[in-house]
DNA sequence: TTGGAAACTTAACAGTGTTAAGTATATTTG
DNA sequence: CAAATATACTTAACACTGTTAAGTTTCCAA
């Protein structure tokens, strides 16, 4: 069947070539401007043949959001060889900082936008793994360092829910503007780093006697 | 000059109206529901009509936005009868998720959608006074805690923003539905507060020997 | 060779923000 | 009082947006 093996790659192929140009234009014009038509311009078909590919835009904005996940993981690669549990919480704080402010569109999807979540809604199996996973490592981490007596002990998912919340919150006010009007420009950046490291040095056990 | 009085007066009033039909539809079908033709539809004008009386959409936006400091306000009348920072503080952080919650739509145009700002940016005057007052009576509050001794000391720059993000970032991942596939829908609000106090008791020095 | 399925396009619907140009209405001026 | 001007408002359009029903082309199997 070696015929519709090839059709299948060409279906395959097209639906990457779509990815690729929303994501070109993604990257380089930003969210608002990634729309149907632009996409369909920049691979030479018609705009209603990339809703043969994909259920409408909210699904291709999921796609992205994946890509900006894997990304994401780069950063952390290596991470895991940190073995003490407080070294690499500040590194997990660091990267998610640096990827926030590096990456402002794929933030913006993965944890600012609306629009990704509602497709997930429609795909029951799915339960926004991706950010599971993600959340699911800081867990760890924080129970690792409970349990070796290196942070003050506390339930692990308030915990993790607050520190996570904490860098989100950094970076979201950072890229939607709220720090500009409060902080000089290059201040804003540093001022970051300033408030995680006084949330891990206050939850630090190794720093007081 | 009764005359240009009246006519003045005719002026502020159809401002009002345009106003107060922008934020009829705005709260009863949410902000992407928000169209000046809409908005034209509600008072019997024409769409153009508008903009005779704000610069563009993101210019009434900005209003609203304004008014949803005003409401913000409303939840904090007799805060500052709390002598004690830290129990200040503590209803102040209950007070903003409350607010947060109650009204997603007027939060995500205070503190996420990117809109409201880009108005700022041309109005040179206005330095997002409503922020950064109500950041200011964060920092006094930090400060005084300090000084009491009651919570631990630090910079109280980078204290302050380090918990006003923490709050932001419970309160627009909760509005972005970023904790719904990880935690119950009825457990978000309790897990909310749960990490809001978490922080606070970290921070409390009563609480210590 | 022909029938039918698959892949793709055309044309349209209903909506968006925004603006140039035109029309009444009311006020001021000669 | 009549003509000129200024004010308030509208019409009609431009250039977009996501999305879909219907039509066309291409390709493969019987």
């Amino acid at each position: 069947m070696g015929i519709t093996e090839r059709k299948e790659k060409q279906k395959t192929e097209l639906r990457r070539m779509i990815l690729d140009a929303s994501m070109k234009l993604f990257v380089e014009q930003g969210f608002e401007n990634v729309s149907i038509r632009k996409i369909a311009d920049l691979i030479d078909y018609s705009p209603t043949t990339v809703y043969l590919y994909f259920k409408d835009k909210d699904d291709i904005l999921f796609n992205l959001h994946e890509l900006g996940f894997q990304k994401m993981a780069e950063y952390n690669e290596g991470l895991w060889d940190i073995k003490n549990p407080l070294l690499r919480l500040h590194k997990m704080g660091e990267n998610y900082i640096k990827f926030g402010v590096s990456h402002p569109e794929f933030y913006d999807l993965m944890f600012i936008q609306r629009a990704p979540m509602q497709s997930i809604e429609k795909m029951v199996d799915c339960e926004w793994k991706s950010g599971d996973v993600a959340l699911g490592r800081l867990k760890d981490t924080i129970r690792e360092g409970m349990d070796k007596e290196l942070i003050v002990k506390g339930d692990v998912d308030a915990v993790s829910m607050a520190i996570w919340s904490m860098v989100h919150g950094l970076v979201s006010l950072s890229i939607r503007d709220r720090f500009n009007k409060l902080v000089p420009p290059d201040a804003v950046l540093p001022m970051m780093t300033q408030a995680l490291n006084w949330l891990l040095e206050t939850i630090d056990l190794t720093l007081k006697p």
